[in-house]
DNA sequence: CTAGATTGATATCAAGAGGGTATCAATGGA
DNA sequence: TCCATTGATACCCTCTTGATATCAATCTAG
């Protein structure tokens, strides 16, 4: 059955009259007259009564009636429901981030300048390790995951979100400490504190980078799986530790944030997702982060 | 759009398969492509990922699915329905009958038997005096009446449902009480009750034309609207009256009931409707009672 | 690594559905 | 009684729809 049929019925229940209703529909009388007809056998009840002057509703034509709207009514609120989810403006979308990605205002304001553009989105937010997301995104569990790059992952697209300085974090009985800024080979001889490699991908190997760029092989003192226990093994007088400029909206009376002057390494946030994917909402949440990367180099 | 369209559509969702769906269709499997590409334009959105070796849902396209399977479900309840309605299985039918009618087992009878057979009709009875049905029939708002015949009214076709004989109400203390039966000319002197003309259409001209027909004219002494009361004025010696037979289910200590010899005047009643009426839930009511009234007239 | 099988897409043809115009038949009102 | 109104019918033309043959790409087996 044709929804059109449906669409004719109701314009002749409503009209009572088959030339208006032909008027209303576009066509022509016959051919609107042939529809009713064919209709009417299609269910095998008549609905309408013709009295060569005047029509009327049988009752079954009257519930028909109102079954035909409530059906194209169902069938226009579908289409545009899926028209909506297919520009990406409806859905449901998970994102996984480490728990770095919490102590950012980045990742916040990205999220609340994407639910204003689209209201109609539900996006569900989990923390987990960069592997996690790894074996999520490939799941299907979320669409996207944000972590630092270098990834070594294969078949995944990558695109770039936050890039902020590594500044160091010494206690405050530390000579450097109260400093505006200091060279990163100042350090040379302190134990470090870091991040294990699992937790946080590219936060070890970042500082490691780093160090060797500035000329010597860091004394990596102890390991903390998050970075409010970094700071506080820092404060403790455990050693040093290099952390994203972000980690100082965590200030703590024990430590001491300074800026390096060289080399300035910079630790990068990236929205990753699995290569391939056409959905039109994670197109449009990418365009967002793009976006805000973009605001953000400029500035 | 072609509800075709949404089954072919269903059937390759669930397959996730064009060659076994369009098996399953019964169509071949081009014109399955094309039906789907066909509603993707016209939805225009992306339903299904086609990656030359296996299908797989997007998004929008699975919440497509749910959305057409409803749809499918609610077109094929709604035609159901209207089928069973076509067939007078399912409705509501309104029903208007005269005080009088109560009195007789008859009606009740007739409405449990048709709800067995009809157990989705919805029926709602009315009591309405004669005149008040005709016009509730012109209305709408009943489709059949109860009442006695015979009718001045054009334009209505009338079903006999009952027949059944006046007798004789006499106060206890009158001479002929306690008779099996006796004549209508016995009574050709006492005053007459009569439920008046307008209540019970018939029920007056048939007791005048009763009399008549016996070789007197009554006096009519007093005029009851109701049948109980008929009785109370019997009982407290106000006349006699001629009521239908039903009304000995009205046992009163104060009346004595007594079949006429002669002539024996016989009540009738018929279920009315408006004719040209096809509604196949009458046609179904009107021949219950026409196969209640064979059946009775067999008896 | 190559050959065959699998699977969806494309091209093309025949049949039928669907709309348009012209016209008819019946009814109701002036 | 005549005319206007209204749904039905007849006929033509176009476009959709389904079938068949074939292609292109990919996965699998040896």
């Amino acid at each position: 059955m044709d929804l059109r049929l449906l669409r004719s019925y109701v314009a002749v229940a409503e009209e009572l009259h088959f030339s208006r209703a032909a008027l209303r529909l576009h066509i022509a009388q016959p051919p609107l007259s042939r529809q009713i007809r064919r209709l009417e056998e299609e269910v095998g009840v008549q609905l309408l009564k013709r009295t060569q002057r005047r029509v009327t509703l049988t009752d079954p034509g009257r519930q028909f009636l109102e079954s035909a709207r409530a059906i194209l009514a169902q069938v226009e609120a579908s289409v545009a429901l899926v028209r909506r989810m297919g520009r990406g403006e409806v859905g449901r979308i998970a994102i996984g981030m480490t728990s770095s990605v919490a102590f950012g205002d980045a990742l916040p304001r990205l999220l609340r300048r994407f639910r204003e553009g689209h209201p109609g989105v539900s996006i569900s937010l989990r923390e987990m390790s960069a592997g996690e997301q790894m074996g999520a995104l490939r799941d299907g569990r979320i669409q996207v995951g944000f972590m630092r790059p270098p990834l070594r992952e294969a078949g995944v697209s990558l695109t770039p979100f936050t890039r902020e300085p590594l500044v160091a974090v010494l206690p405050v009985e530390h000579p450097l400490a109260g400093r505006r800024r200091i060279p990163l080979k100042a350090l040379a001889g302190d134990p470090f504190i870091t991040v294990p490699r699992s937790e946080a991908v590219g936060g070890l190997d970042l500082v490691l980078e780093a160090c060797l760029q500035a000329g010597f092989r860091p004394e990596i003192a102890q390991h903390a799986q998050e970075i409010p226990s970094v700071i506080g093994y820092v404060a403790a007088g455990f050693g040093v530790s290099l952390l994203p400029q972000a980690a100082r909206r965590l200030a703590h009376g024990g430590v001491s944030f300074v800026d390096l002057s060289t080399p300035r390494v910079f630790i990068e946030m990236a929205a990753v997702c699995l290569a391939g994917q056409d959905a039109p909402l994670l197109a449009a949440f990418l365009a967002e982060v793009g976006g805000i990367a973009a605001r953000k180099g400029r500035g």
